[in-house]
DNA sequence: CTGTTAGCGCTTTCAT
DNA sequence: ATGAAAGCGCTAACAG
């Protein structure tokens, strides 16, 4: 059933369903009504795949993101998701697992696709789109970066200050009166490793010593939180606090010194990242920081809607983080 | 850019062209590398819009799910994107919210788009789609329902036991020596009202009197579950073990309980259910179930698939959930 | 206010 | 092995 059927059914022309479909152009009021009931009976569905061959798009935008199931990037895509849909857009998604070819392969699927613009969510896409390859495929399509940063002509970014962010974790433990703080760095991309920049810069600030010394590497986990603080009990160091670049890191943490009979806060201080859900299950209810992943998609979303509308004048943005108090601190 | 310019460029028409992009009928060697490199050259990327005028299809596949940020849900949608990535289809997303609006809109705009398969993610979805309108919108298309039963000609579910999964709990529970037992509900999808069910079920099969004053309806979160626990312990009911219908509302009943001065499991038992991160955060980690979202979204994809190609046999099943040991009981 | 017609970029016969 | 031409279902410019 197409718009032939339904011209013929009314004894009309095509030109005049159309008319009524889309509400443009004068339309007899009487023709306009039958149009619409011989519509409405065969429940008519228009096919946009022919609308997009003239209009050349589909109303449609791909969000890139690692992993859906991790929930800081769960809440960026759902915010993301929720605005396009608002505006129109439908939202289409991947799970690149941080691959280089998944990546590709799923940009040009989208690009075939004619997608209206990329938003791509997380830090290792800074990495990932150095690929010359990536760089071409998107250099045609307006593509916004959350949490990075890209030197192509048609992207733009929105940062989160995570350098700025982890000071904030710092400089609380050190009013409250910490000097021998730890840091478990989890991951390398980009994020990490500013988060990991700002625990040593604000070490510096405050004097601490050996402040690389104080970094410890481990996987993004609970697991990877408790082997992290146990091998720093087993190797006898002295702590009075631990801060982690992940909510689930520091979750495992604690975990780790309640098992070694340490009380938190009082023995050892504790502070996540994300402000998630995690941070609040955690017993005691972790002090975080909030990076505002759903502001950082508002921001995205605007932006990319800017872009493929050419409406607003637009800009890449920063956003600073938050500390949110807990009980670990 | 598009094949009438290769064509030119390659001094070829454009049927030629076409049959180099798709590996289809003969061409000549010597045609078919000029046009390639051609093709290579510009990084030509064919309109899937104009393709799909002809085919009637973009390979794409619809999934409606009620908020991408609960963990349940991120999980089952990530294993669906995933395995529909690797068969060559899109995933369009949608967070419904579980209304019935948004449902409508959603799906109305996929089919004007011509998904191939719509994947409904979600018990909601088993009332929502009563709905008059949203049956017409589903009959045209196969729809594959996780958690779910449809009533329609083009529609096929995988469900979970819900009702065996809260058995599973309460079984372990009396095993324990539990018979002091009280369940939280959440909710009130269809699912939700399983679980309820299988706990009035099973405390009835064990002689449990008063079963249904054994329920405490609540919202599905921390503070859902650490309110009906102070309730509880307010009225001053006796009990020593709490089934609850969500891991994360199991959170928030063994936070309240610590609270109280109790001890998990010493005074008081809890279960979970999903088996999901938030069990593992728990302090002791919980008791839970595992309703296997993973391969209920797989069986989803092979269901929509066979579906969608008519290639295999196919037929609606039913997922048994598996109780997973924790520290909580 | 309404109809005719020319595309949109591709696939697919049907000739050659 | 290759090309010409007819659509796919719609929008939009133009004519009446």
């Amino acid at each position: 059933m197409n718009i032939y059927d339904i011209a013929k059914e009314a004894g009309v022309s095509i030109s005049t369903v159309s008319r009524v479909m889309n509400n443009k152009g004068n339309v007899n009021p009487a023709t306009r009504e039958k149009v619409e009931e011989i519509l409405a009976r065969n429940s008519y569905v228009p096919s946009a795949i022919a609308r997009g061959m003239m209009s050349k798009s589909l109303n449609k935008v791909a969000v890139l993101t690692v992993d859906i199931r991790v929930p800081h990037y769960a809440r960026t895509a759902y915010t993301i998701e929720r605005e396009f849909s608002r505006r129109g857009y439908e939202v289409s998604l991947c799970n690149t697992g941080g691959e280089l070819q998944e990546t590709v392969k799923y940009l040009r699927a989208a690009l075939e696709k004619q997608v209206d613009g990329i938003v791509l969510v997380g830090s290792v896409f800074n990495t990932i789109c150095r690929d010359p390859e990536i760089e071409g495929l998107l250099r045609t399509t307006p593509t916004v970066l959350a949490n990075g940063k890209l030197e192509l002509p048609n992207s733009y970014s929105v940062l989160v200050d995570d350098k700025y962010g982890i000071g904030l974790a710092v400089d609380h433990l050190v009013r409250k009166g910490h000097r021998e703080i730890y840091y478990l760095k989890d991951m390398d991309t980009v994020s990490a490793r500013l988060k990991c920049e700002g625990f040593l810069n604000s070490l510096g600030r405050y004097g601490i010593k050996d402040a690389k010394k104080r970094v410890v590497n481990t996987a993004m986990s609970i697991e990877g939180g408790m082997k992290a603080v146990e091998q720093l009990l087993r190797k006898g160091n002295t702590f009075t606090a631990v801060v982690c670049g992940e909510d689930v890191t520091a979750a495992g943490a604690v975990k780790a010194l309640l098992h070694a009979g340490l009380r938190v806060p009082e023995d050892v201080a504790v502070t996540g990242y994300n402000n998630s859900e995690y941070a609040r299950i955690c017993e005691p209810r972790l002090t975080t920081i909030d990076n505002k992943p759903e502001l950082v998609a508002m921001l995205c979303v605007q932006l990319l809607t800017s872009l493929i509308e050419k409406t607003e004048a637009y800009s890449s943005c920063t956003i600073q983080p938050e500390l949110v108090e807990g009980q670990t601190t």
